[in-house]
DNA sequence: GTAGTTGGCTATGAAAGTCATACCCTCGTA
DNA sequence: TACGAGGGTATGACTTTCATAGCCAACTAC
């Protein structure tokens, strides 16, 4: 119970190591980013993140056991379920906006188009990728920032739905629509 | 070559994906961590890090690959090398500072001990987890910040390098000072 | 001048994690 | 009655990581 991980980071002070302790891989990442993003079901996040399902069932029951994520029925009689952050997973927001600013930085095949746009709620102007507002002139809090996808990545998106759609439906019918 | 990891993650404008491409383990967080706090030496990130041998020497392979350090020769004649994070790698504080500032909030055994205070380099005032200057009201940018270890989290270093110099020993000479 | 020591790794098998693929179960509905 | 959607589990191959051991080239102490 509780932390539910290999990893004995209890006997050391340094936040990092506790930190990564829960969310110190790859998936556990992107599905933060995913579930921030307003994703809660199962199959967006498997096609979003591109995780097989063994692996996001796994790294949710572990999220969930962390208390970073609360599983809730949105349906009783098929029995279906949601995912959502919890407080504490909410909090890992300015986690990932480090890591976008520093993705977007260094990471991108150059002059490349942003995936998320950030705005100041305040005063609605876009902000830079280190937070700061062009026209208030101060660094934002992230709790002030409101963000909203481009079109291109909007765009990418639905097509990964759609793939991964398509992928299903390719598994569950073997015979069909292999027509010229 | 320039990124040496599996994720082909090229083929999608999220800044997350990328970085969590070249940064998404625990061992590579770690070590940058290490570097960031001016640890140069592959001994001493062994010892702060907890790593193997095998999985640093294998993880810094990767990092210098993909531009975040550097490695270069301190010595010639006995040939030694040191790891430096270069500007690519260094740009990566905001993320561990966010990873700091949610396991000090999140994942610490409750009201225990911060391991890193943040001080204000403009005023000098100590600032709080998210960053703000009580002094100042304002966010202080990562650049305007100057960390400075407590001193449990001193000892707990010191003690750590201790222990794992004694490892060594044991190791090279098998019978030997085990007396009380 | 040789026996250990120090720093920085490699080698080896066992253990654990991850993957692709397949399958399952419960409902709703056509 | 039979899809098909949603949310998973089971299986066996493949890959990564681990603990442990060893290697090599300077030095340094005797």
């Amino acid at each position: 119970m509780g932390t539910s991980n290999g990893g004995d980071d209890d006997d050391t002070l340094c936040p990092i190591a506790h930190s990564t302790g829960l969310v110190g891989d790859r998936w556990s990442i992107l599905i933060v980013r995913e579930l921030l993003m307003g994703q809660t079901r199962f199959q967006d996040l498997q096609a979003q993140t591109g995780a097989t399902s063994q692996m996001l069932a796994a790294r949710l029951k572990r999220l969930e056991a962390d208390g970073l994520v609360a599983r809730r029925a949105y349906s009783q009689r098929p029995l279906r379920h949601e995912y959502r952050l919890t407080p504490k997973g909410v909090h890992l927001m300015p986690v990932i906006l480090a890591l976008r600013a520093w993705g977007e930085s260094w990471c991108k095949p150059a002059g490349g188009e942003l995936a998320i746009r950030m705005f100041h709620r305040a005063c609605g102007a876009e902000l830079d990728l280190n937070g700061r507002c062009p026209a208030c002139k101060t660094l934002v809090a992230w709790t002030d920032m409101q963000g909203r996808p481009t079109a291109a990545y909007q765009t990418e998106r639905a097509r990964r739905a759609a793939e991964f759609a398509d992928h299903r439906q390719k598994s569950t019918s073997p015979q069909s629509e292999s027509r010229s």
